[in-house]
RNA sequence: GGGCGAGUGAUGGAAUGGCAGACAUGCACGACUCAAAAUCGUGUGCCGUAAGGCAUGAGGGUUCGACUCCCUCCUCGCCCACCA
């Protein structure tokens, strides 16, 4: 017996399988499809990490068993790679991103074959390959046909460092999520997609899909749909009336005053009314410059100073101006504070201290009166003196002929009298689809004087990055590619006049929004993909990834989806069927691997030292999949020391079936079967691995194997340690190869064959155990029991009073 | 502040309400070896000579029986965060 030597048959069967075009997705097959997507990566100078192997791995185990099981399997790989930091290197060493992203995807090539993955290279693609994105854009130009991408100038997240637009997403506590630069507020026109336009649908539909139910609740917390009313309130002495939105009608009666976003509409409006307002307008403001100085200083402020103050609220009172509430008629003031958002609601919110803790806090620190009008019982005896909001529900007091109902109830009524309107608002706001950058999609739009925005036609598409020679973008922010004077200027297709192109790339998150459809038919011109194929392959059947895109891939790749859908251009409402997320792995001190700490693991070396089958075995044993867990050196021997065990098993095969141990190791095999087979459906892979381990170990007791049990052993190995299976079973000499074997079922019956363990309890401790016939009747189980010296001893000669039975389990003696 | 989740040996972790600590690492001792590595064997929660008792963050409850279910509290992690 050769000794076990991973680099060399490693090797060799990946050539082999590769020859083969064994993990081909067949284009035509009789076969059920199976399709099993990991999310691409992006692929950065620093190569693969053993964070991205621990996802495929599962997948590879997943769409091998798959196959195994009988199907038709699309487990496809391909490259998320515009990006900023192959451009922030072009703009260091003045190599082209294109160069380097060849340079990169070839190394992320090899390091993946090199671990062994199933994927199906033929359909590689590349989101940064003109034939790729030529589809990017035409998508994008869909948008614009149903208006649902728009130009608009407004405040963007603005990165002083980066030189960069940013999303809502890429800003996190006030910096910039890259750079770690203190984000700035800037006025700048801006694309936008309306992803608020399918907030709606993006909610309800999580109940049609099976995803964890963490990524559901984290997808419905970011878009955060929250029902209300909208209610105008006139302001007083003129005709001019502000919509709030409130969840909370039924508190109207508690409205002490109104507070307006300082970006409100109204409040640049009063600001303009300098001495005798137009007839019909708000009256004259009394403290305009402070006013104006309020909200000099909260544009100024970054969301992170406004954290640092402590969500102190700070606001200014409108002097001279009031509202009249709806309900009551009483005049309230109204004030400016920077704790309305001016995007969220309509910007507006009636302010009721005694029942929102924010409102109560500003009443406070500004000697705002707060008056209770629900109370916990009614009538209400007295009025308490809150230290706090009293947000639960209650019975309504001092609401006119509203008094004493239940607030719920009151809800309805209140907004009816006082003409409001039910709706539904979303915390969720439009994607800005715009960056100032050269590495990704330059947006296919032509500016022309005359016309206005046109569409770039369809047959000139795509529109392909012209060459420059700086990377960086402008110092006004403009992104590189306005340098390009010979790109930039052109015809208007439609006029013929001068006209420029759009300068603006799209964000990163284009490319990868759409990139599992475009698997189905990665070579296809004429579409983004057939229609046919898409109906067939489509929707994922599992997809998983990392937990850090619920919110943003995800959500923006299912809006795509439901908008293609729309134009009946992709077959299902949903992407994915079923989603899932991995642990983070972390360093070996428990910190996030990066590169600044030094302590990234590279696979390379893993596979160097032990094995690209040892690699896959040790990252899925090494704890709970979903849970974050840090990799340790010490522990990637014990994989490494089973598949030796197994290597040696070799040397014990016997065809001989008579021998008294097989029928133990055979019924053991059964009970390995059952839990590989439900442990990888689970995704509870530390437990399956752990039951082959259990195997090997009895089978290293067993002084002979049978052959029939070993070849059902390894073929519950090949999804997780793909080459020693096939090396095997080649050694075993078995012609075909194993993993077009068909996956094992096992049989309840020998499960259970034989004698079982009773465990025997007196008053509910265990007090031994006993093997009895399976089958076995409690009284026949307890006269047995009862026999036991041990046991007589706990029973003292007294008569149980009662007796638990749990056949194959225990037997309960209660005194 | 809100949401989600987790607290079990030296460590990673197992356990449909039914033998707590499977499996693995580490450690100790032993075998093999001139030696080391590798490998193999034995042991490894706490107290106790033993019989036995005590142990799954703390306290209480339900149950014949609780790591598991319920209540109160403590600690930690992640995500979101002035969202009306």
């Amino acid at each position: 017996m050769r000794s076990y030597d991973p680099k060399k048959i490693e090797a060799k069967w990946q050539k082999f399988w590769e020859r083969k075009k064994l993990y081909k997705a067949e284009e035509k097959s009789k076969k059920p499809k199976y399709y099993a997507l990991i999310e691409f990566p992006y692929p950065s100078g620093e190569g693969l990490h053993v964070g991205h192997t621990r996802s495929y791995t599962a997948l590879d185990v997943v769409a091998r068993k798959r196959r195994m099981e009988g199907h038709n399997v699309l487990y496809p790989i391909g490259w998320d790679a515009f990006g900023l930091p192959t451009e922030q290197h072009a703009i260091k060493t003045g190599i082209h991103p294109k160069i380097v992203t060849k340079r990169n995807t070839d190394n992320y090539r090899r390091q993946l074959k090199s671990i062994g993955f199933s994927f199906d290279w033929s359909r590689e693609i590349n989101t940064s390959d003109p034939k790729y994105y030529k589809w990017t854009q035409w998508i994008f130009l869909q948008f614009l046909k149903k208006g649902l991408a728009y130009k608009a100038k407004i405040p963007i997240n603005w990165c002083p460092k980066d030189k960069i637009g940013l999303a809502n997403e890429e800003v996190v506590d006030g910096r910039c999520e890259r750079c770690g630069a203190k984000v700035e507020k800037r006025e700048k026109e801006q694309w936008l997609l309306a992803i608020t336009k399918y907030a709606d649908r993006l909610d309800k539909d999580l109940d049609t899909v099976d995803y964890l139910e963490r990524i559901k609740v984290q997808q419905r917390n970011w878009i955060g749909r929250s029902e209300g009313a909208e209610i105008e309130f006139r302001i007083s002495k003129s005709e001019t009336r502000i919509k709030v939105f409130t969840t909370r009608p039924d508190t109207i009666f508690g409205a002490t005053y109104l507070v307006l976003a300082p970006e409100h509409k109204l409040v640049a409006e009063l600001l303009e009314n300098r001495k005798s307002p137009p007839a019909g307008r708000a009256g004259k403001i009394e403290n305009r410059k402070e006013i104006i100085r309020y909200i000099e200083r909260t544009k100024k402020k970054t969301e992170i100073e406004r954290l640092a103050e402590g969500k102190e609220k700070t606001g200014i009172p409108l002097k001279g101006v009031y509202a009249i509430n709806p309900a009551n008629k009483e005049r309230i003031p109204v004030w400016v504070a920077d704790y309305v958002l001016p995007h969220y609601g309509t910007g507006a919110i009636i302010a009721v201290p005694a029942h929102d803790q924010r409102d109560f806090e500003f009443a406070k620190k500004y000697n705002l009166p707060v008056m209770m009008v629900v109370c916990p019982y009614y009538p209400a005896p007295k009025c308490p003196v809150l230290d706090s909001a009293y947000t639960d529900d209650g019975y309504l007091v001092a609401s006119g002929k509203f008094s004493g109902l239940k607030n719920e109830t009151a809800k309805r009524k209140i907004v009816k009298t006082v003409g409001g309107k039910w709706k539904t608002v979303y915390k969720l706001r439009d994607w800005i689809f715009s960056r100032q950058r050269y590495w990704g999609e330059p947006i296919p739009v032509i500016h022309c004087a005359k016309c206005g925005v046109v569409p770039v036609p369809e047959k000139d598409l795509p529109v392909v990055l012209p060459d420059v020679k700086k990377y960086k973008p402008t110092s006004s922010g403009e992104s590189p590619l306005a340098a390009v004077k010979s790109w930039v200027n052109i015809k208007c297709p439609k006029c013929g006049r001068p006209a420029k192109r759009e300068t603006d790339t799209m964000p990163n998150w284009a490319g990868s929004s759409w990139y599992f459809f475009r698997y189905t038919d990665p070579r296809n011109e004429k579409a983004l993909a057939d229609k046919k194929k898409l109906k067939h392959w489509v929707p994922v059947d599992w997809y998983n990834g990392g937990m850090e895109h619920t919110t943003l891939h995800l959500l923006y790749s299912r809006f795509w989806n439901k908008f293609l859908y729309d134009l009946k251009l992709v077959p299902t409402p949903e992407p994915y069927k079923k989603r899932t997320s991995h642990g983070l792995i972390l360093g070996e001190s428990g910190e996030k691997m990066s590169k600044s700490k030094g302590n990234v693991v590279n696979p390379d070396t893993i596979v160097k030292t032990y094995g690209a089958d040892t690699l896959r075995l040790y990252e899925l044993f090494l704890g709970p999949f979903e849970q974050a867990i840090a990799w340790s050196s010490e522990s990637i021997i014990g994989p490494r020391r089973f598949l030796e065990k197994v290597w040696r098993l070799q040397s014990k095969l016997t065809t001989n079936n008579r021998q008294p141990t097989t029928k133990n190791l055979e019924a053991l095999l059964q009970r390995t079967i059952k839990k590989v087979t439900e442990d990888i459906e689970k995704m509870s892979f530390n437990t399956a691995i752990s039951a082959l381990m259990i195997f090997v170990n009895e089978c290293e007791r067993s002084s002979y194997i049978p052959r029939s049990v070993f070849t059902t052993f390894l073929v519950l190995l090949a999804p997780f340690a793909p080459h020693i299976a096939d090396e095997l079973w080649q050694v075993l000499g078995r012609a075909a190869l194993i993993h077009t074997e068909p996956w094992p079922s096992y049989d309840e019956k020998k499960i259970q064959s034989g004698a079982v363990t009773l465990i025997v309890q007196v008053d509910g401790k265990v007090r031994g155990t006993i093997d009895v016939p399976q089958g076995i009747n409690q009284e026949k189980a307890a006269s047995l029991a009862k026999r036991m010296p041990k046991i007589e001893k706990w029973l003292g000669g007294k008569e149980p009073s009662k007796t638990i039975y749990i056949p194959g389990r225990l037997i309960n003696f209660v005194l």
